[in-house]
DNA sequence: TGTGTATATTAGCATATATTCATATTTTAT
DNA sequence: ATAAAATATGAATATATGCTAATATACACA
């Protein structure tokens, strides 16, 4: 058996393949900025529209803009039109969960 | 009630506080480095020197380093010496779990 | 004490990221 | 068709981040 082989072989269980590291980075990554958590933590419960969004939590309707775009992208949010206005909602429960564990452990310890 | 008293309340359970929002974000954003999920990947199951992570996920030393030291100061890892090599494990059950959880979803989807 | 080995640290660089301002686009209603 | 409202976009800026080379430090042992 040549090297290459070999290291495939006995490398089989400690390294990720490309595209789930790609994947999974990029989820953590969606989740490790304040605005965005604070978005998601908002849509945990109920839609809201962008403008609601930038009110409540004080910020630019173009930050909140360009976030929501972000986390559309990654397919972690949805929307429902209204006339004009946006309604975001969350759309992924898997990533959801792990923040609402994440908030849950930061909480009570 | 004044409308800072009646914000605050209306919004209790929609805002985090400041201070879990920074350890989630500062949790999630350790997660979101290729680099530093490959070697927390590497770390699941057994100890590794820095050398043999360095070699393993062919980094520099340098790299694996620094990198062990933004894990070292959130507690994910620790270490034990021996001699002059230091072997790096896992130390937070809670952030290797969802580790886990989400290369499984990636897996799988 | 001197040498080799393993790891840590520092500084510099290049890239990525988040925010903001200004402006464009989309939709609705008149 | 035009105006108003809501949202999106592009460009600019400031900051954060990750990697690397070079060097320093810590430890073991002759």
């Amino acid at each position: 058996m040549d090297k290459q082989s070999e290291q495939f072989i006995t490398n089989t269980h400690e390294n990720i393949d490309e595209e789930t590291l790609f994947v999974v980075s990029l989820t953590f990554k969606a989740l490790g900025d304040p605005t965005r958590i604070r978005i998601l933590h908002l849509l945990f419960n109920k839609e809201h529209s962008v403008n609601e969004i930038a009110e409540k939590l004080q910020l630019k309707q173009s930050t909140v803009s360009h976030q929501l775009r972000f986390l559309k992208n990654l397919r972690l949010v949805k929307y429902r039109r209204a006339g004009t206005t946006l309604y975001y909602t969350h759309d992924d429960e898997h990533v959801i969960g792990l923040l609402k564990q994440t908030i849950e452990h930061a909480m009570h310890s």
